[in-house]
DNA sequence: AGTAAAAACGTTCAAATCGTGCAATTTATG
DNA sequence: CATAAATTGCACGATTTGAACGTTTTTACT
């Protein structure tokens, strides 16, 4: 992937007139930076931001690193889904990355990517590892794929700056599923948070002792197994009382049934990520508020 | 004594060309100082100033934020061990990727980088974990940056085409460290394979389903850690008998003491990625011929 | 200290980009 | 429909950039 645009680059990608293109870098409607003799480069974040923010056609996608045939006009949601479980069960990386890559640019919000997506390709392909009809390589390797495509939707992202509120998260020992934990870093990052995924299969000491010393506005914790029930709520007792009131505890994940959730502490339950996106912006304004009402 | 930069390295941080930077110290937008040979000297405060001034954005802003105590430059594949583990200590993902990409692009072979930068970093992380001086979610995130960046380089390396020689590898129940199995992956695919990594934490059945289906004329495991001895030659026999006399069986890593390595059969031993490389090599330039004489 | 490899020097030059002005096209409005 | 306003695309000389190349300095190693 191309890490900086010239105008002329993202002209051609996009099918206007490079003079369209400077102009409205002038205009600020592209994030821009300069070179000290003045010549004008643009971040792929700054293009790609600045694609979801407009109607403009990609006609070129291999200019910007993504693989050809990418759209902006591509297949509704629910189709997508089931194109891209194929894409992943046969092991067919670069066609994933295209229908990925095509809602995000839509744009469509990574939390919808997330619930609409890859949750349900997941939730397919573990009931056909559960028929028998699929290997669990396949499911395995589908993971891989799937955790490298969201790093490379992350490159894409706007970088976060330290204004923005901290958060930090993951999942607990036990639990070896990293990709929600993954979607929610991403999400929240969409948001305007500094988040950072800090692992799977996570000691609940070493993660009450991240919480100390980052002290965070938020973390997330992803469960998706519970081996001993008891066990999850004791460590979950260690996380919640390392939290301070400074930082909010959310939780998620198909592990979390009723019974579990009413013997926990915590500031918000999300049944998906859309939940956790309103969530997020809408703590990311109270702090904001605060911070402004302070000064 | 105040780190100093040369044009090269200020150039990679920022990404513009080297005679550009070079341009930009003559003119004065850049401060700089002279050593007595003529060579161009630029203090961390000039170029601190330079990028605030200019607005530039670093690619890598944290190129600047070195630990005082380091002299020397861009220096020896030692060295630059060290300076990775800091930035992976530090949270200094960008940092992080100039390291490694620096290499890459010297070119150094990905065995080398593996071996002598990657390993011992974590190698010491390890080290430091245990006498309680780095908490586990260092490691861990340390782990996760890691793995994003090798899978940075993986995107920038030549994609596998159809008729490189297939290989597919991880690591099997209970041992969740994939880094090195990541690594496996990448070396393989520059010594011109078309490498697979299928996941870590396999079950046995399924990573033999995966050879017989398949057909690979290479088969890596990764083994960091055995919890039970006769689970894991158990387990390794399974994985001997699905290989044919077609896939060579490639083993290595720290949890294969030579006890251990006198009970099992394999195509090779590699200490190193080093090793492997060279085995990869040979054994591809076999098929090559093979084929060959087939035609 | 001596040597060979690596890195940086200064210079040159083609290609790319700059800013600007203007014509062509689209959109809004009476 | 006619007109004004706004947007888009092109042209042009001036400036900037990045790559090449032979020479000199620095570094790594014996």
């Amino acid at each position: 992937m191309e890490l900086r645009l010239t105008p002329k680059q993202l002209a051609q990608a996009t099918g206007v007139s490079e003079s369209s293109i400077k102009r409205w870098c002038d205009l600020g409607e592209i994030a821009t930076i300069r070179t000290p003799g003045g010549h004008r480069r643009i971040p792929l974040s700054g293009a790609i931001e600045f694609l979801r923010g407009s109607e403009h056609e990609l006609i070129a996608p291999e200019a910007l690193g993504l693989p050809a045939g990418t759209r902006r006009r591509s297949p509704p949601l629910d189709n997508a889904a089931e194109l891209f479980r194929i894409a992943l069960e046969a092991n067919q990386e670069d066609r994933a990355r295209q229908i990925l890559f095509e809602l995000y640019l839509k744009p469509t919000p990574l939390a919808t990517i997330g619930d609409r997506i890859i949750g349900p390709a997941f939730q397919s392909i573990g009931h056909r590892w559960e028929a028998g009809t699929l290997e669990v390589f396949q499911e395995r390797r589908a993971l891989e794929i799937t955790r490298n495509l969201l790093h490379e939707i992350r490159l894409a992202q706007r970088p976060p700056v330290r204004s923005d509120p901290g958060a930090i998260g993951g999942t607990l020992s036990g639990d070896n599923y990293a990709l929600a934990a993954i979607l929610v870093e991403l999400v929240l990052r969409e948001s305007g948070w500094r988040a950072e995924f800090l692992g799977s299969n996570l000691p609940v000491q070493t993660m009450a002792m991240a919480l100390r010393a980052e002290q965070p506005k938020l973390c997330w914790l992803s469960v998706s197994h519970v081996e001993s029930e008891t066990q999850f709520l004791s460590d979950y007792g260690q996380l919640s009382s390392a939290s301070g009131d400074q930082t909010a505890l959310v939780v998620g994940g198909r592990g979390l049934h009723g019974r579990l959730r009413q013997a926990m502490r915590f500031s918000a339950y999300c049944e998906t990520l859309e939940h956790l996106e309103t969530f997020a912006k809408t703590l990311k304004a109270a702090h904001a508020s605060t911070a402004a009402s302070r000064d």
